[in-house]
DNA sequence: TATGAATGAGTCTTCATTCAT
DNA sequence: TATGAATGAAGACTCATTCAT
C-alpha cells in the first residue's frame, strides 16, 4: 500500500525523460537525481554506474527481442525443412513478425534509446547485433534455396544488405513516428 | 609554394582522424591538438568553437551533396513535365545519381564522419535532413503521377518510408565497405 | 551454545582481512559489510566508527603489550635498585622479554595491523608511544648507571636512539616473516 | 624579472606543505589548489595525476639517493678487491658515506615524505627497495667475507637484519629532528 | 600567427554515516 | 538486533574555452 513512488522508479522514469532528450553521453548524473529528486548516493544504492542504470532501462526489451527474432527465425527453418510451404505454417511464422512488432511498440521508449540514444554507452552497436543475427540466418536461407532451385550461391555483401534493410525496416517503427496499426500493415504488405 | 604543412592543415588531418576513431563528442580538443603537435591556442586562431572544427571537415562536403541532390530531382522533375520519358534522359538522370555517388566516394571519410561519428555535434541529425529533402520531392513527383493516371495519392507514411529507404541505401555504401564500384552496381541495377 | 556465528564476529574477522589487505584509509565499510555478509546498519550497531572497528580489533593486545612493557620495565628497575645483579633475577627478566615475544606473536595480526597498517587512524604513531615510553625507562636506568659509575650523563638523543632500536628490533618480527623461534633466538642472543 | 612566483612553485610549495601535514592519501588536491591559490585546471595543466605532483617534489632525491648509496657501495667493493684496507680507502669510502647524510639533509623535506607521509602513492615502499639494495650489497660483501676467513655463510634473516637496521639508522636522521651535525657524528661513530 | 598558461564548471564515483522501521 | 534506503560532501580528473603576450 505504498502510496509515494519509490525512489528507484523515480530514478528510472527521470533517466528514461533524460537519456531520451539528450542521449546517454550528454545526460548526467546529476540532471537525473535533480529531477528524481533524489541524491547521488541514493542512485548509487540503487544502480552501479551509469551504464548499469541506462542498462536498467534497456536491457531486459534488448534481451527479450533476441529472443524473440531466434523463435522467428527458428520458426522459418521448419517452414522450410518441411518442404511444401503450405499456407498455415506461413501464416503462423508471420503471426511470429507480427509478435515483434508488437512488443517493441510495447517497449516504444526502450527501443528508442537504444536505436537512437544509446551512443557512448555500451549498447551503441546493437543495432549491427541484429543486422549480424539476421545475416546469419539469411545465409542458411539462401543456401537452401539456391540447393534446391540450383541456383548461384548469393554473396555475401547482398545478404548483408537484406539483412540491413530488414532491421532498418523495423526499426524505422520505432525512430519514426509511425503508429503501432501502421507498422503492422507493412509487416503484413511486405513479408 | 610552401613546404611545411600549414598548421591548420595539421589540424584539420588530426581531427579528422581523432573524430573518426572517437566521435564527435568522446573526442577532446586537446587530443586533436597533442597529435597535430600544434597548441590549444593555434586551435582557436583557426577555429572559433569545437563544431567548427568539425564542420570545416565537413560542412562543404555536406552543402555540395544538397546541390547535387537538387539537381539530380530537379532533372527528374524536367523529364516528367516533358511528360515523354524519353530514353536519353533517363539515361542523362541516372548518370546524376551516379554522379552523386561518386562524389561521395570521393569524400568518402568525410560522410562517414556525417553519417556514423556526429552524434552530439549540429550534424547529428543530417541524415534527416537528406530524407526530408528527398521526401518533399517525392511528394511531387508522386502526386503528379497519381494526378496523370489517376490514382489515388500516396499517403505520407509511404512515401516517407520510400525516400527513407533511397537515403538509407545510399548511406550503406559509406557506413559499410563497399567500394566504388560495388555501389555504382547496385545504383545501376536498382534505380 | 550458539551455532552460527555472530554478526559481530564475523564483522571483526572480514575487518581484520580487509585492512590487513588494503590498510585503513584504503578500506571501506562497504567491503567489509559485503564481506561479511552483514549490513551497513549491522556494523554501526556494534560500532561507532571505522576507527571504533579497527580499534576493537587492536586496542586490547596493544594496552596489554604496554603493560607488559611497565611489568618488564619495573622488573628491570627492581633489578637495579637490589644492586646485586643476581643471575636469577636477571633471567627472570629475560623471560619477561620472552614474554613479549610471545604475547606479540600470539596476536601476530593485531599487531601486524598496528605497525604496518594503522596509516590514517588514531594508531598510525602507535610505535612513536613504544619508543617513548622505552625512552623514559632509559632515562632512569641510564642515570641511575651514570651516579653508580661515576660517568657522563648519556645524551637524550643517543637514548632516544637505542629505544628506537629496540623498538625497531621487536617490530621486525612481525613486520617481517620472523618465526617465533627465530625471534626468541634473537631476543635470547642481543640481551 | 619575474617578480611573482611562478604558478607551478607555487604549487609545489602548497603540495610539500600539505602532504607534510596529512599525507599523501589525506591531502586532497582541491585543499592544494586552495593553498596555492590556483584553480585545478592549473594544477593539471602542470601535473598529470596526484601521484605525479608528488612525484615531482620527490622523485629527483631519490633516484639521487640510489645512485649514492650504489658508488658508496661500489666503493666499497674496490676496497674489498684491492684485498689490503688501507686507511686512506677506508676513509674515502667513510666520506661517501657522510655525503650521502648531507645529501639528504640538503632535501630533508622531500625524504621526510617519502619516508613518513607517502603512505597509498607508488612510493609507499621506498624504505624496503634501499633494503633490498643495501642486502644484495652485503651479500657480495659477505661471501666474499666468509670466503677469505673460511667461516660459515652468513644466513638471508641476519644479513636482511643488518641491512634493514642500516637503512633503519639512517632513516631516523629524518624522520626524528636529528640534526645534520648530530648525524655526521654518529655516522663517524657507528660505521 | 601562435603560445601556453589559466579558468571553472562539470564529470562520474566513493564513502562514512544516519535513521525510520 | 538488524535492515537497507538515503544522505551529501568530497574525491580525482576532464574539458571547451579564453587571453595576455
Amino acid at each position: 500500500m505504498k502510496e509515494e513512488t519509490g525512489t528507484k522508479e523515480k530514478l528510472l522514469v527521470a533517466a528514461k525523460e533524460e537519456f531520451m532528450e539528450k542521449g546517454y553521453t550528454a545526460t548526467s548524473l546529476r540532471s537525473i537525481c535533480k529531477k528524481a529528486d533524489v541524491t547521488t548516493g541514493a542512485l548509487y544504492f540503487f544502480f552501479q554506474h551509469k551504464e548499469d542504470l541506462f542498462g536498467s532501462l534497456v536491457q531486459k526489451p534488448l534481451e527479450k527481442l533476441y529472443e524473440l527474432m531466434k523463435l522467428h527465425y527458428e520458426g522459418e527453418l521448419q517452414v522450410l525443412k518441411q518442404g511444401i510451404v503450405e499456407k498455415g505454417d506461413y501464416t503462423e511464422n508471420s503471426e511470429a513478425a507480427n509478435f515483434i512488432v508488437i512488443y517493441m511498440f510495447q517497449y516504444h521508449d526502450e527501443f528508442k534509446l537504444l536505436l537512437t540514444k544509446s551512443d557512448g554507452s555500451r549498447y551503441e552497436n546493437c543495432i549491427d547485433e541484429f543486422v549480424e543475427i539476421t545475416q546469419v540466418h539469411y545465409r542458411i536461407l539462401a543456401d537452401a534455396m539456391s540447393k534446391k532451385y540450383q541456383v548461384e550461391r548469393i554473396d555475401d555483401y547482398t545478404l548483408h544488405w537484406f539483412a540491413h534493410l530488414q532491421i532498418f525496416t523495423f526499426s524505422q517503427f520505432i525512430t519514426h513516428n509511425v503508429t503501432k496499426e501502421e507498422a503492422l500493415v507493412q509487416i503484413k504488405t511486405n513479408f
